[in-house]
DNA sequence: TGTCGAACTTGACCGCAGGTCCACTTTACC
DNA sequence: GGTAAAGTGGACCTGCGGTCAAGTTCGACA
């Protein structure tokens, strides 16, 4: 593919500071709450600018996530163990969630809003602003998060649906009480739960 | 407590005709993308009826709610077991999720609008209109159901911490991608892997 | 059966937030 | 410097949740 215009320098500095201001936002106020104008104007910058640049306010949320799930992407793919490969996948995968529980309470609930992609019914065509939700309607975020723990999961387990455990162990991420949990900064205790629920279903009896 | 004034014939009427109006919309499209407004025309009632009634769009979906959950809280409460007491804690763990599968699968992200009660900043002080959210900003639904699973995880596993796997158990039925799969009609693989979830939970070795 | 107050109904109306639009400014390449 | 493309801003549109005050219906009781 050839060479895309680059971004221009003002531009470059808008969406920097229009991510800033969210992530500051976003340190106080859950995501739902959070209305375009006040990105826009924390930021000292049009409504219009923040629209043009995020194309909608998912896809403000869902650049935030991709930058922030950006260095674990990396730690997994070629990072040292137990996240990175090379260790057993039963240790990865208890690694794996403890990044992301990690990752997910450092920004609340922005896996939330993620998760709630479809409620805003995209507008029939996107435009070219990055990202597009892939036919199944999740975002490459989540597509990696759930690959990756599914993959795990059939590693040690290929007799178990792990496509769909994925799911619920991810899915649990997004459920208002353990978002509430989070805020309180218990994120120890959700791992270690999550952990629990990891390896017992590893060591789960065969297919009743 | 005092015999409450009985309600009104047509008043009665008009919450059965919206409660049932409000279904049928349930049965195509997600709570989320249906506005008061429609609920109002389609049970050939005024928009303001609605409100006087439910009080706000989430008093709507929780009255619905309950009215789907009130059957299994019987059973659990005084049922034949495995649902009903008698039961060992295992088995009755996992013949709830099932029901709890069922109901949610007959309610395209019902409980997901419940979830999302906290999402509408509700009004300084409530009318008395029935249920309330109380102080935890759960809903006495989702209270039982969760009252109920921590319990019996519990009572097999009094070492691990309950509260905190059961809402990690039901939170996954809110999210988008299981969600998802309920609407494409395979309940019994959703129940299935539930299934395999809490066992190999309750058999997982002692915590690290 | 007639009367009367409470319960109920209604739809116009409010405020707000997401998203669009387009006239205007800035940039960067020549 | 000139110029075309990229970027900007904020007025504006739309539609939604929720309110309210004026009008209507019910049903208890005489």
């Amino acid at each position: 593919m050839i060479e895309e215009r680059r971004e221009r320098a003002d531009a470059a500095r808008n969406r920097r500071a229009i991510l800033r201001a969210t992530e500051d936002l976003l340190a106080r106020h859950r995501p739902e709450q959070i209305s375009m104008e006040q990105v826009a104007a924390a930021a000292g910058v049009g409504k219009g600018t923040v629209f043009h640049r995020f194309g909608s306010r998912m896809g403000l949320m869902v650049a935030l996530m991709q930058e922030r799930a950006y260095a674990l992407e990396e730690a997994v793919a070629s990072g040292p163990p137990p996240l990175g490969p090379g260790a057993p996948p039963e240790e990865r995968l208890i690694a794996f969630l403890d990044a992301i529980v990690d990752v997910v309470g450092r920004n609340k609930g922005l896996l939330a809003a993620l998760g709630h992609a479809a409620t805003a019914a995209p507008r029939p065509e996107w435009k070219e602003h990055g990202e597009h939700r892939d036919e199944d309607g999740d975002h490459p975020v989540y597509r990696f998060w759930h690959g990756h723990t599914s993959a795990l999961i059939a590693a040690r387990r290929p007799d178990l649906d792990g496509e769909l455990l994925a799911h619920i162990l991810l899915g649990s991420l997004q459920s208002e009480p353990v978002l509430r949990l989070l805020e309180r900064g218990e994120a120890k205790r959700l791992a270690a739960s999550l952990r629990v629920m990891a390896s017992g279903m590893l060591t789960a009896p065969a297919l009743a």
